[in-house]
DNA sequence: ACCTGAACACCGTTCAAGT
DNA sequence: ACCTGAACACCGTTCAAGT
């Protein structure tokens, strides 16, 4: 949309601020609030600040690299439950709160889940949440079920960024697909799938509270995944 | 690489057999076993045929729909567990079989798990797949629970998918990342996370067997969970 | 109806040249 | 060192024109 707007050869001659590091990556991060990780590209964000994608490349680096800032600052603003919480707590908090500063920075998510501990910011998180597993009496698993935990929720996290950016309207086209025709009597499996989905529509609720609810239900199954360890051992 | 060969403005008039959305699928899925869903352009794929990406869209579509039909036609080639098996055999068969079909189209699952019974393919899996839960036990959470499983599942798969293609050299780099500097002894939960990675290097398994034992792992952990459903109810 | 060939509006990335 | 401006090799998609 928007381009250079100096002509000089030089930002510094035209008195405009010289742009720095930290500066294309708040604009990335603000970018990524806009229109998600996969919707900006290099060219608009260097135009976000009056400049050529050169530049971009300049100080920070490829759209990987980017990225990888981006995602960085986001994991930088998560929320880290108390340490004294029991571990269901813990990851409760983390997974439920979590979700909604994931949520806002579409595409995160899935580069998270990507790349893993590759993330500065995450290490506290690890850190922490590792002794609270291994307190618990995890044991030697407790690395293991950290990552099963953390992957499980924000996997989901992720496919919720990618099915509100895709063009096939998401659930609504599901509402569709059901109510369309009868379902074939000999298929009671699919049937029952059919009024889950009309039902779910006969409530008015939201594509926003459906997913919500799955998120809490996922991460629900996943903690008590993680708990059946206890019991067995 | 290799465009449109003919110089006639008609295939017929040049002998050449004409092109059907059927063979403009077969070479998606051709060049999705190749080089990923994600892999290959539009171009491509009509250079593939000999043409141009003109008949792509004459007799297909754009591209989310050539992608749609090569997700159905890489699930209409995943197993069908037998409906007799007990639910947990059932879906860690389904699961278990399920993925190397998944891996040798990479990018399919990721699809697959955002646009969900969509798919033609996937209705007698789903048919199949509730009506076993229903039979377990699950009653009106039959769906939700199948929804679960298989996310639960298939996203890992995608996860995977996107990590081999990743420049970062995925695992390789955790590696390093970890053996690169001695971890502050004040955070044994990070020691443990070092540990874990650097065993597994010892231990001299591939990325392929890492990434196989923990999808396993998660595939049992999933369905604990459904099964701690049942035991409390 | 089927297909060509060109065009439009984009990408990420590189790099010589200017200051 | 910082930045411009242009270039290279691509994209997805559309469409008039040919047969």
């Amino acid at each position: 949309m928007n381009g250079p707007v100096s002509h000089s050869r030089n930002r510094t001659a035209a008195g405009l601020p010289p742009i720095t590091a930290t500066k294309i990556i708040d604009a990335a991060v603000e970018l990524t609030r806009e229109q998600g990780l996969e919707g900006w590209s290099i060219r608009q964000l260097a135009g976000a600040l009056g400049a050529h994608s050169g530049v971009v490349y300049h100080h920070v680096g490829d759209r990987g690299t980017v990225a990888d800032a981006v995602v960085d600052r986001v994991i930088s603003v998560m929320p880290l439950p108390s340490a004294e919480l029991p571990w269901r707590e813990w990851f409760s908090e983390l997974l439920l709160e979590g979700r909604p500063v994931l949520r806002r920075h579409r595409g995160v998510a899935r580069r998270l889940v990507l790349v893993g501990p590759t993330v500065p910011s995450a290490l506290p998180t690890i850190d922490r949440g590792v002794q609270v597993l291994q307190r618990a009496g995890f044991d030697r698993d407790a690395t293991l079920v950290y990552r099963y935990l953390l992957n499980s929720a924000f996997m989901l996290v992720a496919v919720e960024d990618d099915r509100q950016d895709l063009p096939g309207a998401a659930a609504g086209s599901m509402v569709e697909l059901f109510s369309a025709h009868e379902v074939d009597p000999g298929k009671p499996g699919l049937a029952a799938a059919r009024e889950d989905v009309l039902d779910r529509a006969a409530a008015s609720r939201t594509p926003e509270q459906i997913a919500s609810d799955f998120y809490e239900y996922t991460v629900a199954r996943a903690l008590d995944g993680a708990a059946a360890l206890l019991t067995s051992a």
